[in-house]
DNA sequence: CGGGATCAAAAAGTCAGACTTATTTGTCAC
DNA sequence: GTGACAAATAAGTCTGACTTTTTGATCCCG
């Protein structure tokens, strides 16, 4: 999506980093680089490089006379943007997603908040125009169309914010989103009691009502938690 | 902390990093790798792979035949632990601390009510063990028996929360606390409020009162706000 | 039989040099 | 001015030799 395997350490990146991520090599697992680089038929400096990446998202440590062993999924950087891609493209990718909406339902009602605040008169402006751009694909099957603009709208959401760590969970919210409109069921238009609730957003944010905004953002999160049967007993 | 300089090209990252990081070398600014292995006296190799890393941080970008440019912090993966310490070592201090505070006071409150229902026995033993030694420390300028006490507690939360995003945060609060006792002022003892509040935090875990839990939680998280006069007009 | 010192093997780590390739920039003709 | 072509540049790649650390086995001695 946003960094394709760019040079041939790239390459190998994309097919051993979804390997690992979906716990193809458990943990503990043993690697040696000149076996990986002949494997993928690269250089042992370009294989080194990959090796480096993968360390650097503790996914593995290397050690010397030892070789690169695979690190338990507790110490991964989940927060990786490539780390997140890679497990959502795999096995992994349910439990992700869940942990993920719990995130969101944490953050955003708060980023929402801020935002009423924060947001400028073109953020506002913008704001407003998703909003209505989804109540205009709300019905007739126009899922795609509707996904933009839903991606929008929480974008400009945790921009607005004016928290640099929020503002960077844009990408994993989209991910989140399309990911609901693509692999899930989703067959139906989105529910219109969410379509409303994104009007209302906009309009506190537009008022300045940080309670009202951080509220009606906790609802819609809320609906997003019971999709995934996210619920309390 | 956790990864000091392992290796030559460690070593390197520990001292470019942190420059970038600092914002030594504005947006834009031209890097390139021959000169880079001269100055950190290492050859290309070993410095190659180091450029890998700090690219697979997004804080710098290579392109043939222009050099490795240094990306704009907007694109920075500020959740990278690295990336964090490099950020809290520098001039950008301040700011970081700040962001983290208000991403804790998101993410914590809905931490502790996931606790709540789902913590184990154990946990709920040591996050009372954890509330005691707060307040065994909480008088006579103890202040790094009271941290270490503090910290443990809101891992404990983190992780019985029993989501994985919640719980890799455990590292970013102990840095923010840590550097609030360290780098701040603080020459009193703790706020004694607090201190009540992290005990009867550990009450509402152990009786699985989510809504109490979560409510005296984002108490905690406001008072970290309003030390560091992050407040709403 | 146990324990500590020693030694050998294994794998990552490092370096140097030659070569390739993509990208930019400048130039020249049209 | 515009388009194509050529040169310069810096990253990218590969190879091979060498070093260093760590492990684990062996051996000697108490």
């Amino acid at each position: 999506m946003s960094t394709p395997g760019r040079g041939l350490h790239g390459h190998v990146l994309e097919s051993l980093g979804p390997a690992i991520a979906a716990g193809e090599y458990p943990p503990g697992s043993v690697l040696r680089t000149d076996e990986l680089a002949q494997r993928f038929d690269v250089s042992r400096s370009v294989m080194r490089e990959a090796v480096r990446v993968l360390e650097s998202m503790h996914l593995v440590e290397s050690r010397r006379r030892v070789g690169v062993t695979v690190r338990p999924k507790a110490e991964w950087n989940v927060y990786d943007p490539q780390v997140i891609r890679w497990r959502l493209a795999g096995a992994d990718r349910p439990q992700q997603l869940r942990s993920l909406t719990v995130l969101r339902s944490a953050i955003e009602p708060v980023a929402a908040g801020l935002a009423a605040k924060y947001a400028t008169a073109d953020q506002c402006a913008e704001l407003t125009e998703c909003a209505l751009g989804m109540v205009a694909h709300s019905r007739g099957h126009q899922l795609e169309g509707y996904l933009i603009h839903d991606v929008a709208f929480h974008r400009v959401i945790l921009n607005a914010s004016g928290n640099e760590m929020f503002a960077r969970l844009g990408d994993v919210v989209a991910e989140v989103l399309a990911g609901r409109t693509h692999h899930e069921v989703m067959f139906e238009d989105p529910d219109p009691a969410a379509v409303t609730l994104h009007v209302q957003v906009a309009e506190a944010v537009r008022a300045g009502d940080a309670v009202r905004a951080e509220h009606l953002t906790r609802e819609i999160t809320v609906g997003a938690l019971q999709e995934l049967d996210i619920l309390a007993p």
